[in-house]
DNA sequence: TACTCACCGTGAATTATATCACAAGGATCC
DNA sequence: GGATCCTTGTGATATAATTCACGGTGAGTA
Protein backbone atom coordinates (compact mmCIF):
# COMPACT_ATOMS: atom_id res chain seq x y z
CA UNK A 1 0.00 0.00 0.00
CA UNK A 2 1.33 3.42 -1.01
CA UNK A 3 2.23 5.74 2.17
CA UNK A 4 -0.16 8.63 0.58
CA UNK A 5 -2.96 10.38 2.09
CA UNK A 6 -5.78 8.40 1.27
CA UNK A 7 -9.06 10.64 0.96
CA UNK A 8 -12.16 9.86 3.21
CA UNK A 9 -14.38 10.32 0.62
CA UNK A 10 -12.63 7.04 -1.35
CA UNK A 11 -12.86 4.98 1.72
CA UNK A 12 -16.55 5.64 1.65
CA UNK A 13 -16.94 4.66 -1.81
CA UNK A 14 -14.88 1.65 -0.86
CA UNK A 15 -17.36 0.57 1.47
CA UNK A 16 -20.29 1.11 -1.30
CA UNK A 17 -18.19 -0.73 -3.78
CA UNK A 18 -17.90 -3.72 -1.02
CA UNK A 19 -21.65 -3.86 -0.42
CA UNK A 20 -22.18 -3.90 -4.42
CA UNK A 21 -19.79 -6.98 -4.98
CA UNK A 22 -21.29 -8.66 -2.12
CA UNK A 23 -24.65 -8.20 -3.90
CA UNK A 24 -23.12 -9.44 -6.89
CA UNK A 25 -20.93 -12.21 -5.41
CA UNK A 26 -24.40 -13.48 -4.03
CA UNK A 27 -26.19 -13.06 -7.81
CA UNK A 28 -23.08 -15.80 -8.75
CA UNK A 29 -21.84 -12.63 -10.72
CA UNK A 30 -17.92 -13.67 -11.09
CA UNK A 31 -16.37 -10.51 -12.78
CA UNK A 32 -16.91 -6.67 -13.18
CA UNK A 33 -15.67 -3.85 -15.37
CA UNK A 34 -14.85 -0.49 -13.42
CA UNK A 35 -17.73 0.96 -15.49
CA UNK A 36 -19.79 -1.68 -14.19
CA UNK A 37 -18.84 -0.94 -10.18
CA UNK A 38 -19.89 2.75 -11.18
CA UNK A 39 -23.16 2.46 -12.92
CA UNK A 40 -24.31 0.46 -9.66
CA UNK A 41 -22.78 3.28 -7.35
CA UNK A 42 -23.86 6.04 -9.47
CA UNK A 43 -19.94 7.36 -10.03
CA UNK A 44 -17.34 7.06 -12.68
CA UNK A 45 -15.54 4.73 -13.90
CA UNK A 46 -12.00 6.61 -13.25
CA UNK A 47 -12.88 7.22 -10.27
CA UNK A 48 -13.57 3.60 -9.36
CA UNK A 49 -10.23 2.72 -10.58
CA UNK A 50 -8.48 5.65 -9.38
CA UNK A 51 -9.97 4.55 -5.63
CA UNK A 52 -8.73 1.46 -6.26
CA UNK A 53 -4.88 2.54 -7.36
CA UNK A 54 -4.61 3.75 -3.28
CA UNK A 55 -3.78 0.26 -2.52
CA UNK A 56 -2.51 -1.80 -5.39
CA UNK A 57 -3.74 -3.42 -8.81
CA UNK A 58 -6.74 -6.29 -8.68
CA UNK A 59 -7.73 -5.70 -11.94
CA UNK A 60 -6.73 -7.15 -15.30
CA UNK A 61 -6.07 -5.24 -18.16
CA UNK A 62 -8.76 -5.88 -21.33
CA UNK A 63 -10.78 -8.37 -19.09
CA UNK A 64 -12.09 -6.13 -15.51
CA UNK A 65 -12.31 -7.40 -11.94
CA UNK A 66 -12.76 -10.88 -10.40
CA UNK A 67 -15.18 -9.80 -7.80
CA UNK A 68 -14.73 -12.22 -5.54
CA UNK A 69 -11.26 -11.57 -5.11
CA UNK A 70 -11.58 -7.92 -5.08
CA UNK A 71 -14.28 -7.76 -2.35
CA UNK A 72 -11.82 -9.72 -0.51
CA UNK A 73 -9.47 -7.37 -0.84
CA UNK A 74 -11.85 -4.33 0.10
CA UNK A 75 -13.03 -6.44 2.99
CA UNK A 76 -9.22 -6.14 4.24
CA UNK A 77 -8.28 -2.72 3.33
CA UNK A 78 -11.64 -1.98 5.55
CA UNK A 79 -10.56 -4.06 8.29
CA UNK A 80 -13.91 -6.03 8.23
CA UNK A 81 -11.11 -9.66 8.41
CA UNK A 82 -10.98 -9.69 11.83
CA UNK A 83 -13.90 -9.12 14.13
CA UNK A 84 -14.72 -5.52 15.94
CA UNK A 85 -16.38 -5.92 18.89
CA UNK A 86 -18.78 -2.61 19.52
CA UNK A 87 -20.50 -1.86 23.15
CA UNK A 88 -23.65 0.57 22.33
CA UNK A 89 -24.51 3.53 25.21
CA UNK A 90 -28.28 4.61 25.39
CA UNK A 91 -30.70 1.71 25.36
CA UNK A 92 -33.46 4.08 23.81
CA UNK A 93 -35.48 4.00 20.89
CA UNK A 94 -32.48 4.12 18.42
CA UNK A 95 -30.10 2.26 20.74
CA UNK A 96 -32.14 -0.34 20.21
CA UNK A 97 -33.27 -0.33 16.84
CA UNK A 98 -29.77 -0.30 16.13
CA UNK A 99 -28.98 -3.29 18.67
CA UNK A 100 -31.40 -5.46 16.61
CA UNK A 101 -30.28 -4.56 13.14
CA UNK A 102 -29.11 -7.52 11.32
CA UNK A 103 -26.53 -5.67 9.04
CA UNK A 104 -24.75 -5.55 11.98
CA UNK A 105 -23.15 -9.05 11.86
CA UNK A 106 -22.60 -9.65 8.15
CA UNK A 107 -20.03 -7.33 7.83
CA UNK A 108 -17.63 -8.31 10.99
CA UNK A 109 -19.53 -6.05 13.55
CA UNK A 110 -20.18 -7.71 17.00
CA UNK A 111 -22.54 -5.75 19.66
CA UNK A 112 -21.01 -7.27 23.02
CA UNK A 113 -22.87 -5.03 25.29
CA UNK A 114 -25.56 -2.10 25.32
CA UNK A 115 -25.70 0.10 28.56
CA UNK A 116 -27.64 2.38 30.14
CA UNK A 117 -28.03 4.92 33.51
CA UNK A 118 -31.95 4.12 33.50
CA UNK A 119 -31.93 1.48 35.96
CA UNK A 120 -35.84 1.06 35.62
CA UNK A 121 -34.26 -0.35 31.87
CA UNK A 122 -31.81 -2.61 33.19
CA UNK A 123 -31.97 -6.38 32.97
CA UNK A 124 -34.25 -5.34 29.95
CA UNK A 125 -33.87 -8.02 27.37
CA UNK A 126 -32.93 -6.63 24.04
CA UNK A 127 -32.20 -9.69 21.08
CA UNK A 128 -30.41 -11.65 22.94
CA UNK A 129 -28.19 -9.20 25.15
CA UNK A 130 -29.31 -7.62 28.81
CA UNK A 131 -29.12 -3.94 29.35
CA UNK A 132 -26.11 -3.43 31.93
CA UNK A 133 -26.00 -1.16 34.47
CA UNK A 134 -23.71 2.36 33.38
CA UNK A 135 -20.66 1.66 36.27
CA UNK A 136 -20.01 -1.62 34.89
CA UNK A 137 -19.01 -0.59 31.26
CA UNK A 138 -15.70 0.74 31.82
CA UNK A 139 -14.49 -2.99 33.36
CA UNK A 140 -16.42 -4.39 30.20
CA UNK A 141 -14.54 -2.52 27.62
CA UNK A 142 -11.26 -3.95 29.64
CA UNK A 143 -12.44 -6.84 29.59
CA UNK A 144 -13.10 -8.14 26.77
CA UNK A 145 -11.16 -5.51 24.92
CA UNK A 146 -14.39 -3.33 23.01
CA UNK A 147 -12.75 -1.79 19.90
CA UNK A 148 -15.79 0.98 19.11
CA UNK A 149 -18.25 2.38 20.93
CA UNK A 150 -21.85 3.64 19.74
CA UNK A 151 -23.17 6.51 21.45
CA UNK A 152 -27.29 6.78 21.62
CA UNK A 153 -27.58 8.99 24.55
CA UNK A 154 -29.07 12.56 24.83
CA UNK A 155 -26.70 15.07 23.56
CA UNK A 156 -26.06 16.83 27.38
CA UNK A 157 -24.56 12.94 28.07
CA UNK A 158 -22.69 12.30 24.87
CA UNK A 159 -19.53 13.92 26.40
CA UNK A 160 -19.33 11.92 29.69
CA UNK A 161 -20.21 8.86 27.80
CA UNK A 162 -17.33 9.18 25.24
CA UNK A 163 -14.87 10.35 28.31
CA UNK A 164 -16.19 6.89 30.14
CA UNK A 165 -15.63 4.87 26.51
CA UNK A 166 -12.27 6.49 25.73
CA UNK A 167 -10.74 6.15 29.13
CA UNK A 168 -11.24 2.49 28.95
CA UNK A 169 -9.78 1.85 25.89
CA UNK A 170 -12.49 2.37 23.28
CA UNK A 171 -10.67 3.28 19.76
CA UNK A 172 -13.17 4.57 17.08
CA UNK A 173 -16.58 6.16 18.38
CA UNK A 174 -20.04 6.69 16.29
CA UNK A 175 -21.71 9.37 17.81
CA UNK A 176 -25.51 10.26 17.17
CA UNK A 177 -26.47 12.47 19.89
CA UNK A 178 -26.65 16.24 18.07
CA UNK A 179 -23.02 17.45 19.29
CA UNK A 180 -20.00 18.74 18.99
CA UNK A 181 -17.44 15.64 20.95
CA UNK A 182 -13.97 16.02 21.98
CA UNK A 183 -11.76 13.13 21.92
CA UNK A 184 -7.84 12.29 21.98
CA UNK A 185 -6.02 12.36 18.42
CA UNK A 186 -5.45 8.47 18.99
CA UNK A 187 -9.63 8.03 18.70
CA UNK A 188 -11.31 8.22 15.80
CA UNK A 189 -14.86 9.39 15.78
CA UNK A 190 -17.97 10.12 13.26
CA UNK A 191 -21.02 12.03 13.87
CA UNK A 192 -24.43 10.55 12.04
CA UNK A 193 -26.73 13.55 12.83
CA UNK A 194 -30.39 13.10 11.14
CA UNK A 195 -31.24 16.62 11.65
CA UNK A 196 -28.67 17.84 9.61
CA UNK A 197 -29.25 15.66 7.19
CA UNK A 198 -32.76 16.43 6.56
CA UNK A 199 -31.40 20.46 6.73
CA UNK A 200 -29.11 19.96 3.70
CA UNK A 201 -32.32 18.41 1.89
CA UNK A 202 -34.58 20.83 3.13
CA UNK A 203 -31.63 23.72 1.45
CA UNK A 204 -31.95 21.91 -2.11
CA UNK A 205 -35.80 22.08 -2.32
CA UNK A 206 -35.57 25.69 -0.90
CA UNK A 207 -33.49 26.49 -4.27
CA UNK A 208 -36.10 24.64 -6.71
CA UNK A 209 -38.71 26.59 -5.24
CA UNK A 210 -36.92 29.82 -5.40
CA UNK A 211 -36.21 28.86 -9.40
CA UNK A 212 -39.76 28.07 -9.71
CA UNK A 213 -41.02 31.91 -8.48
CA UNK A 214 -38.77 33.25 -11.76
CA UNK B 1 -27.71 35.59 -2.51
CA UNK B 2 -24.82 35.16 -4.87
CA UNK B 3 -25.77 32.80 -8.09
CA UNK B 4 -22.29 30.76 -6.97
CA UNK B 5 -22.24 27.31 -6.79
CA UNK B 6 -22.07 26.47 -3.22
CA UNK B 7 -20.36 23.12 -1.61
CA UNK B 8 -22.69 20.91 -0.07
CA UNK B 9 -19.67 20.64 2.46
CA UNK B 10 -20.67 24.15 3.33
CA UNK B 11 -24.60 23.73 3.80
CA UNK B 12 -23.54 20.73 6.62
CA UNK B 13 -21.40 23.18 8.55
CA UNK B 14 -24.17 26.12 8.38
CA UNK B 15 -26.61 23.54 10.08
CA UNK B 16 -23.90 22.73 12.36
CA UNK B 17 -23.54 26.46 13.11
CA UNK B 18 -27.29 26.56 13.14
CA UNK B 19 -27.53 23.57 16.02
CA UNK B 20 -24.88 25.52 17.87
CA UNK B 21 -26.07 29.21 17.79
CA UNK B 22 -29.31 27.54 18.71
CA UNK B 23 -28.03 26.17 22.09
CA UNK B 24 -26.11 29.84 22.54
CA UNK B 25 -29.31 31.37 22.30
CA UNK B 26 -31.17 29.23 24.74
CA UNK B 27 -27.80 29.71 27.07
CA UNK B 28 -28.80 33.73 26.86
CA UNK B 29 -25.86 34.54 25.29
CA UNK B 30 -26.10 37.37 23.01
CA UNK B 31 -22.87 38.01 21.05
CA UNK B 32 -20.60 35.53 19.18
CA UNK B 33 -17.26 35.40 16.80
CA UNK B 34 -16.34 33.35 14.24
CA UNK B 35 -13.34 32.03 16.31
CA UNK B 36 -16.06 31.19 18.79
CA UNK B 37 -18.63 29.49 16.23
CA UNK B 38 -15.34 27.58 14.82
CA UNK B 39 -14.40 26.20 18.41
CA UNK B 40 -17.69 24.67 19.07
CA UNK B 41 -18.24 22.88 16.16
CA UNK B 42 -14.43 22.37 15.55
CA UNK B 43 -13.57 24.27 12.25
CA UNK B 44 -11.41 27.35 11.47
CA UNK B 45 -12.88 31.12 11.69
CA UNK B 46 -11.65 31.73 8.25
CA UNK B 47 -13.93 28.70 7.17
CA UNK B 48 -17.20 29.80 9.32
CA UNK B 49 -17.04 33.68 7.48
CA UNK B 50 -15.91 32.05 4.08
CA UNK B 51 -19.37 30.15 4.71
CA UNK B 52 -21.15 32.92 5.51
CA UNK B 53 -20.08 34.90 2.61
CA UNK B 54 -22.36 32.61 -0.08
CA UNK B 55 -25.19 34.12 1.72
CA UNK B 56 -24.59 37.93 2.91
CA UNK B 57 -22.98 39.67 5.55
CA UNK B 58 -23.92 39.00 8.89
CA UNK B 59 -21.76 40.58 11.17
CA UNK B 60 -20.59 43.62 12.21
CA UNK B 61 -16.82 44.31 11.80
CA UNK B 62 -15.06 44.63 15.04
CA UNK B 63 -17.63 42.61 16.87
CA UNK B 64 -18.62 39.32 15.84
CA UNK B 65 -22.29 38.29 15.27
CA UNK B 66 -25.65 39.58 16.90
CA UNK B 67 -26.56 35.13 18.04
CA UNK B 68 -30.32 35.48 17.43
CA UNK B 69 -29.47 37.69 14.25
CA UNK B 70 -27.56 35.03 12.26
CA UNK B 71 -29.54 32.09 13.31
CA UNK B 72 -32.26 33.31 12.14
CA UNK B 73 -30.77 34.15 8.97
CA UNK B 74 -29.36 30.45 8.98
CA UNK B 75 -32.90 29.18 9.47
CA UNK B 76 -33.87 30.98 6.03
CA UNK B 77 -31.07 29.94 4.41
CA UNK B 78 -31.73 26.14 5.28
CA UNK B 79 -35.54 26.99 4.80
CA UNK B 80 -36.86 25.91 8.04
CA UNK B 81 -38.90 28.63 8.13
CA UNK B 82 -41.71 27.15 6.48
CA UNK B 83 -42.54 23.87 7.81
CA UNK B 84 -41.54 20.65 6.08
CA UNK B 85 -43.84 18.23 5.90
CA UNK B 86 -42.53 13.94 6.26
CA UNK B 87 -43.62 10.56 5.59
CA UNK B 88 -41.99 7.81 6.82
CA UNK B 89 -41.84 4.56 4.86
CA UNK B 90 -41.92 1.42 6.87
CA UNK B 91 -42.80 1.14 10.58
CA UNK B 92 -39.89 -1.00 12.25
CA UNK B 93 -37.49 -0.52 14.21
CA UNK B 94 -35.50 2.20 12.36
CA UNK B 95 -39.14 3.60 10.98
CA UNK B 96 -40.65 3.92 14.80
CA UNK B 97 -37.73 5.51 16.72
CA UNK B 98 -37.42 8.66 14.05
CA UNK B 99 -41.22 8.57 14.17
CA UNK B 100 -40.41 9.49 17.94
CA UNK B 101 -37.97 11.47 17.68
CA UNK B 102 -38.43 15.02 19.23
CA UNK B 103 -35.25 16.22 17.73
CA UNK B 104 -37.06 16.67 14.51
CA UNK B 105 -39.82 19.01 15.33
CA UNK B 106 -37.86 21.34 16.83
CA UNK B 107 -36.26 22.33 13.40
CA UNK B 108 -39.62 22.39 11.87
CA UNK B 109 -40.24 18.66 10.13
CA UNK B 110 -43.36 17.98 10.82
CA UNK B 111 -43.95 14.03 10.24
CA UNK B 112 -47.38 13.82 9.22
CA UNK B 113 -47.86 10.06 8.18
CA UNK B 114 -46.34 6.48 8.72
CA UNK B 115 -47.12 3.11 6.61
CA UNK B 116 -46.31 -0.21 6.44
CA UNK B 117 -46.60 -2.57 3.91
CA UNK B 118 -47.20 -5.51 7.05
CA UNK B 119 -50.92 -5.66 7.62
CA UNK B 120 -50.64 -6.53 10.91
CA UNK B 121 -48.84 -3.26 11.31
CA UNK B 122 -51.41 -0.98 10.43
CA UNK B 123 -53.55 0.32 12.72
CA UNK B 124 -50.81 0.18 15.57
CA UNK B 125 -50.37 3.39 17.17
CA UNK B 126 -46.74 5.32 17.03
CA UNK B 127 -46.81 8.34 19.37
CA UNK B 128 -50.46 10.42 18.11
CA UNK B 129 -49.77 8.90 14.42
CA UNK B 130 -51.47 5.34 13.59
CA UNK B 131 -49.08 3.06 10.80
CA UNK B 132 -51.16 3.29 7.82
CA UNK B 133 -51.31 0.85 4.66
CA UNK B 134 -49.35 1.32 1.91
CA UNK B 135 -52.24 1.56 -1.11
CA UNK B 136 -52.72 4.82 1.14
CA UNK B 137 -49.50 6.54 0.30
CA UNK B 138 -49.93 7.86 -3.00
CA UNK B 139 -52.98 9.73 -2.16
CA UNK B 140 -51.90 10.82 1.12
CA UNK B 141 -48.54 12.37 0.10
CA UNK B 142 -50.77 14.37 -2.70
CA UNK B 143 -54.07 15.36 -0.21
CA UNK B 144 -51.53 16.41 2.86
CA UNK B 145 -48.86 18.07 -0.10
CA UNK B 146 -45.94 16.06 1.92
CA UNK B 147 -42.49 17.56 0.44
CA UNK B 148 -40.03 14.89 2.28
CA UNK B 149 -39.99 10.85 2.43
CA UNK B 150 -37.96 8.83 4.81
CA UNK B 151 -37.31 5.21 3.49
CA UNK B 152 -36.69 2.85 6.50
CA UNK B 153 -37.93 -0.59 4.60
CA UNK B 154 -35.39 -3.08 3.68
CA UNK B 155 -33.10 -2.44 0.41
CA UNK B 156 -35.01 -4.97 -1.54
CA UNK B 157 -38.15 -2.35 -1.13
CA UNK B 158 -36.47 1.18 -0.77
CA UNK B 159 -36.63 1.35 -4.59
CA UNK B 160 -40.20 0.71 -5.25
CA UNK B 161 -40.93 2.60 -2.15
CA UNK B 162 -39.32 5.80 -3.47
CA UNK B 163 -40.96 5.35 -7.03
CA UNK B 164 -44.52 5.79 -4.91
CA UNK B 165 -43.04 8.74 -3.31
CA UNK B 166 -41.44 10.45 -6.06
CA UNK B 167 -44.48 9.89 -8.83
CA UNK B 168 -46.58 11.43 -5.90
CA UNK B 169 -44.83 14.64 -5.47
CA UNK B 170 -42.12 13.83 -3.05
CA UNK B 171 -39.32 16.07 -3.67
CA UNK B 172 -36.46 14.93 -1.43
CA UNK B 173 -35.60 11.89 0.12
CA UNK B 174 -33.70 10.63 3.37
CA UNK B 175 -32.56 6.69 2.33
CA UNK B 176 -31.68 4.59 5.29
CA UNK B 177 -31.79 0.95 3.40
CA UNK B 178 -28.08 0.28 1.91
CA UNK B 179 -29.20 0.46 -1.36
CA UNK B 180 -28.10 2.65 -4.38
CA UNK B 181 -31.47 4.24 -5.19
CA UNK B 182 -32.32 6.11 -8.67
CA UNK B 183 -34.71 8.78 -8.66
CA UNK B 184 -35.61 11.86 -11.08
CA UNK B 185 -32.98 14.90 -11.55
CA UNK B 186 -35.31 17.26 -9.30
CA UNK B 187 -35.47 15.07 -6.37
CA UNK B 188 -32.83 15.56 -4.03
CA UNK B 189 -31.86 12.35 -2.34
CA UNK B 190 -29.57 11.62 0.44
CA UNK B 191 -28.42 8.01 1.75
CA UNK B 192 -27.83 7.59 6.02
CA UNK B 193 -25.70 4.50 5.63
CA UNK B 194 -24.96 2.69 9.17
CA UNK B 195 -22.33 0.03 7.70
CA UNK B 196 -20.43 2.51 5.91
CA UNK B 197 -20.30 4.68 8.77
CA UNK B 198 -18.73 1.65 10.98
CA UNK B 199 -16.72 0.81 8.24
CA UNK B 200 -15.11 4.16 7.69
CA UNK B 201 -14.22 3.65 11.64
CA UNK B 202 -12.95 0.26 11.27
CA UNK B 203 -10.53 1.58 8.49
CA UNK B 204 -8.98 3.95 10.60
CA UNK B 205 -8.40 1.60 13.10
CA UNK B 206 -7.13 -0.61 11.05
CA UNK B 207 -4.51 2.13 10.21
CA UNK B 208 -3.80 2.48 13.53
CA UNK B 209 -3.12 -1.11 14.31
CA UNK B 210 -0.53 -1.24 11.27
CA UNK B 211 1.23 1.98 13.03
CA UNK B 212 1.37 -0.11 16.67
CA UNK B 213 3.08 -3.42 14.54
CA UNK B 214 5.86 -1.33 13.60
C1' DT C 1 3.27 -16.59 -32.79
C1' DA C 2 1.32 -12.54 -34.27
C1' DC C 3 -2.67 -9.68 -34.20
C1' DT C 4 -6.66 -7.53 -32.17
C1' DC C 5 -9.42 -6.06 -28.62
C1' DA C 6 -10.84 -4.48 -24.22
C1' DC C 7 -10.14 -2.31 -20.10
C1' DC C 8 -6.98 -1.26 -16.46
C1' DG C 9 -3.57 1.92 -14.33
C1' DT C 10 -1.86 6.46 -14.05
C1' DG C 11 0.34 11.06 -15.01
C1' DA C 12 -1.47 15.44 -16.47
C1' DA C 13 -5.11 18.82 -16.57
C1' DT C 14 -9.00 20.53 -14.43
C1' DT C 15 -12.06 21.69 -11.02
C1' DA C 16 -13.33 22.22 -6.27
C1' DT C 17 -12.41 23.37 -1.55
C1' DA C 18 -9.89 25.32 2.24
C1' DT C 19 -6.48 28.43 4.16
C1' DC C 20 -4.01 32.69 4.46
C1' DA C 21 -3.41 37.31 5.23
C1' DC C 22 -4.82 41.86 5.13
C1' DA C 23 -7.60 45.90 3.87
C1' DA C 24 -12.11 47.70 5.18
C1' DG C 25 -15.12 49.43 8.40
C1' DG C 26 -17.97 49.76 12.57
C1' DA C 27 -17.71 50.54 17.70
C1' DT C 28 -15.68 52.74 21.64
C1' DC C 29 -13.25 56.02 24.23
C1' DC C 30 -11.22 60.12 25.21
C1' DG D 1 -14.17 64.09 15.89
C1' DG D 2 -10.13 61.67 15.51
C1' DA D 3 -7.36 57.76 17.02
C1' DT D 4 -7.48 53.01 18.27
C1' DC D 5 -9.29 48.55 18.53
C1' DC D 6 -11.06 44.44 16.88
C1' DT D 7 -13.11 41.21 13.86
C1' DT D 8 -15.29 40.79 9.59
C1' DG D 9 -15.28 40.02 4.50
C1' DT D 10 -12.62 38.69 0.66
C1' DG D 11 -9.07 38.34 -3.02
C1' DA D 12 -5.01 35.64 -3.53
C1' DT D 13 -2.81 31.39 -2.62
C1' DA D 14 -2.37 26.66 -1.53
C1' DT D 15 -4.12 22.19 -1.18
C1' DA D 16 -7.14 18.48 -2.38
C1' DA D 17 -10.15 15.74 -5.24
C1' DT D 18 -11.92 14.50 -9.61
C1' DT D 19 -11.88 13.91 -14.47
C1' DC D 20 -9.49 13.24 -18.73
C1' DA D 21 -7.09 10.68 -21.95
C1' DC D 22 -4.01 7.47 -23.40
C1' DG D 23 -0.18 4.07 -23.01
C1' DG D 24 0.48 -0.57 -21.42
C1' DT D 25 -0.75 -5.19 -20.98
C1' DG D 26 -3.01 -9.49 -20.55
C1' DA D 27 -6.59 -12.51 -22.89
C1' DG D 28 -8.57 -14.49 -26.77
C1' DT D 29 -8.27 -15.94 -31.67
C1' DA D 30 -6.62 -18.03 -35.63
N1 LIG E 1 -34.44 8.43 17.76
C1 LIG E 1 -33.98 8.94 16.65
O1 LIG E 1 -34.55 8.74 15.60
C2 LIG E 1 -32.77 9.76 16.63
C3 LIG E 1 -32.33 10.26 15.43
C4 LIG E 1 -31.16 11.02 15.40
C5 LIG E 1 -30.48 11.25 16.55
N2 LIG E 1 -30.94 10.77 17.71
C6 LIG E 1 -30.17 11.02 18.92
O2 LIG E 1 -29.82 9.80 19.50
C7 LIG E 1 -29.85 9.89 20.89
C8 LIG E 1 -30.82 8.89 21.45
O3 LIG E 1 -32.09 9.08 20.89
P1 LIG E 1 -33.34 8.21 21.35
O4 LIG E 1 -34.49 8.61 20.54
O5 LIG E 1 -32.95 6.79 21.40
O6 LIG E 1 -33.57 8.76 22.83
P2 LIG E 1 -34.15 7.99 24.10
O7 LIG E 1 -34.52 9.04 25.08
O8 LIG E 1 -35.17 7.00 23.65
O9 LIG E 1 -32.91 7.16 24.63
C9 LIG E 1 -31.85 7.71 25.32
C10 LIG E 1 -31.38 6.68 26.35
O10 LIG E 1 -30.16 7.14 26.94
C11 LIG E 1 -30.23 6.86 28.34
N3 LIG E 1 -29.33 7.78 29.03
C12 LIG E 1 -29.55 9.07 29.37
N4 LIG E 1 -28.47 9.58 29.97
C13 LIG E 1 -27.55 8.61 30.02
C14 LIG E 1 -26.24 8.53 30.53
N5 LIG E 1 -25.65 9.60 31.09
N6 LIG E 1 -25.58 7.36 30.40
C15 LIG E 1 -26.18 6.29 29.82
N7 LIG E 1 -27.42 6.31 29.33
C16 LIG E 1 -28.10 7.46 29.42
C17 LIG E 1 -31.67 7.03 28.69
O11 LIG E 1 -31.97 6.31 29.89
C18 LIG E 1 -32.38 6.46 27.46
O12 LIG E 1 -32.62 5.09 27.60
C19 LIG E 1 -30.20 11.33 21.20
O13 LIG E 1 -29.01 12.07 21.37
C20 LIG E 1 -30.90 11.79 19.95
O14 LIG E 1 -30.74 13.17 19.78
C21 LIG E 1 -32.06 10.01 17.77
N1 LIG F 1 -32.28 -0.78 12.48
C1 LIG F 1 -31.16 -0.15 12.28
O1 LIG F 1 -30.43 0.16 13.19
C2 LIG F 1 -30.74 0.20 10.91
C3 LIG F 1 -29.57 0.87 10.74
C4 LIG F 1 -29.17 1.23 9.46
C5 LIG F 1 -29.95 0.92 8.39
N2 LIG F 1 -31.08 0.26 8.57
C6 LIG F 1 -31.91 -0.02 7.42
O2 LIG F 1 -33.16 0.56 7.61
C7 LIG F 1 -34.16 -0.27 7.07
C8 LIG F 1 -35.13 -0.66 8.14
O3 LIG F 1 -34.46 -1.30 9.21
P1 LIG F 1 -35.26 -1.87 10.46
O4 LIG F 1 -34.27 -2.39 11.41
O5 LIG F 1 -36.24 -0.87 10.94
O6 LIG F 1 -36.01 -3.11 9.80
P2 LIG F 1 -37.40 -3.75 10.19
O7 LIG F 1 -37.45 -5.07 9.53
O8 LIG F 1 -37.62 -3.64 11.66
O9 LIG F 1 -38.46 -2.79 9.51
C9 LIG F 1 -38.74 -2.77 8.14
C10 LIG F 1 -40.22 -2.45 7.97
O10 LIG F 1 -40.48 -2.22 6.59
C11 LIG F 1 -41.72 -2.88 6.27
N3 LIG F 1 -41.72 -3.16 4.84
C12 LIG F 1 -41.13 -4.18 4.17
N4 LIG F 1 -41.36 -4.09 2.85
C13 LIG F 1 -42.12 -2.99 2.68
C14 LIG F 1 -42.68 -2.39 1.54
N5 LIG F 1 -42.47 -2.88 0.32
N6 LIG F 1 -43.39 -1.27 1.72
C15 LIG F 1 -43.60 -0.78 2.95
N7 LIG F 1 -43.10 -1.31 4.07
C16 LIG F 1 -42.36 -2.41 3.93
C17 LIG F 1 -41.74 -4.11 7.13
O11 LIG F 1 -43.06 -4.54 7.31
C18 LIG F 1 -41.11 -3.59 8.41
O12 LIG F 1 -42.08 -3.08 9.30
C19 LIG F 1 -33.42 -1.44 6.43
O13 LIG F 1 -33.19 -1.17 5.08
C20 LIG F 1 -32.13 -1.47 7.17
O14 LIG F 1 -31.10 -2.02 6.38
C21 LIG F 1 -31.51 -0.11 9.83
Amino acid sequence: MKAEKIPEATIIRLSVYSRNLQYMEEMGITKVSSQEIADATDGSSAQVRKDLAYFGEFGTRGVGYEVKHLNRHLKKILGLTKPRSVVIVGAGRLGKALMLYNGFGNRGFRVMGIFDKDMSKVGEQVGDLTISPMYKLDQFIKTHNIQMGVVTVPAAAAQETVDIMTRAGVKAILNFAPKNLIVADDVKLRNVDLAVNLEVLSFYMGLEEREGEK
